[in-house]
DNA sequence: GTTTGATATATCTGTTTGATATATTAGCAC
DNA sequence: GTGCTAATATATCAAACAGATATATCAAAC
């Protein structure tokens, strides 16, 4: 059973609005995207190479003197499988927060140790919802491109799930103190 | 570079509470950990093996009859590798969460497909809520347990973020009508 | 001129997931 | 008591993914 990759409806998303190449693709996943979904060259590359051979994009050489650049475009079939999965309403949504494991075996710890858990993880919240509200703020100023209410939508699941978390940080260091 | 492989210390941490076998710790990481972490028999089975190895865990026989068990014992070496690692400020939190990723790209399709999703998501997230309450209730009812509490935090900080994803969702649906 | 950092390709190792294989046991219906 | 189903329990495999590394070019700072 060929699990679906989803790294290839990334890619597919990505160029959907324009031709990229594979570094750009990697910096893409990397801005806004990465807070809910990561890449990597190890499966960005081969996935590129895959559906270059499924036809759902085609590659065209852009090299400029000795530097070798390959642009990726999408074809008709790549945005009928795109469309295909955004259709789909089956949707994989898992949380990884090691956190939250470290802070569920605390009690084999002294207490301090799981205090000093959750200020990491606050600091770290603190300074990630500085970013997405910086960035919220320049997508609201342009909600008449269609694409930026999808993206602004996004980045406010972010700044109120973050939000909450700060709330929780403040709950749960009382509850410990 | 060996890196750390999680699923270990998830083992070490249950292992710490109780001696278990493989197919229990699994059903253990599916319960109240798995909204947090997850694990599979395809790592659980080989880390056991490698640990043993190690020395961070030692294995009896507990067969009934035909049945073939084996039970896991954590050792001195085992708690001290748990504790180094609860101890380590680091930390990996990551969400993966699909039906962002499909919102993100949602301009290439009808503004309904992405308000299904949304509602999918919704209903999902509703579900999870419910049963998160339930398991708060029974832990808080016991807090005088001391890895309850632990517990218990944990529960709360998944009540508390899909509590923030349930008003979300209303704000987003409502910026989509 | 040289060093640094960004661009750009690609591969490798190890980890994890999800599916599958195999076999035993317990409970229940008939 | 026979047969079916679900749960128990082991384990492996292929595919997907993460993170590190290798290689090389280019632009800009120093």
């Amino acid at each position: 059973m060929a699990r679906e990759r989803k790294i290839d409806m990334v890619i597919l998303g990505l160029l959907s609005h324009e031709d990229l190449t594979g570094y750009d693709i990697k910096k893409r996943i990397d801005g806004a995207i990465s807070f809910f979904w990561k890449g990597s060259f190890g499966n960005i590359y081969p996935a590129l190479k895959d559906m270059e051979d499924q036809e759902l994009i085609t590659k065209k050489d852009v090299s400029s003197s000795g530097r070798e650049k390959i642009a990726y475009h999408i074809t008709k079939r790549g945005k009928k499988v795109l469309s295909g999965w955004l259709k789909d309403e089956q949707a994989i949504n898992e949380l990884r927060y090691e956190t939250l494991l470290k802070l569920f075996f605390g009690g084999v710890q002294d207490k301090k140790v799981s205090v000093h858990n959750i200020e990491v993880f606050e600091k770290q919240v603190r300074d990630d919802l500085e970013l997405l509200k910086e960035y919220a703020k320049t997508l609201k100023s342009s909600l008449d491109d269609e694409d930026h209410l999808y993206f602004y939508l996004t980045a406010t699941f972010g700044i109120d799930s973050y939000e909450a978390y700060l709330k929780w940080c403040a709950k749960a260091k009382k509850l410990l103190a």
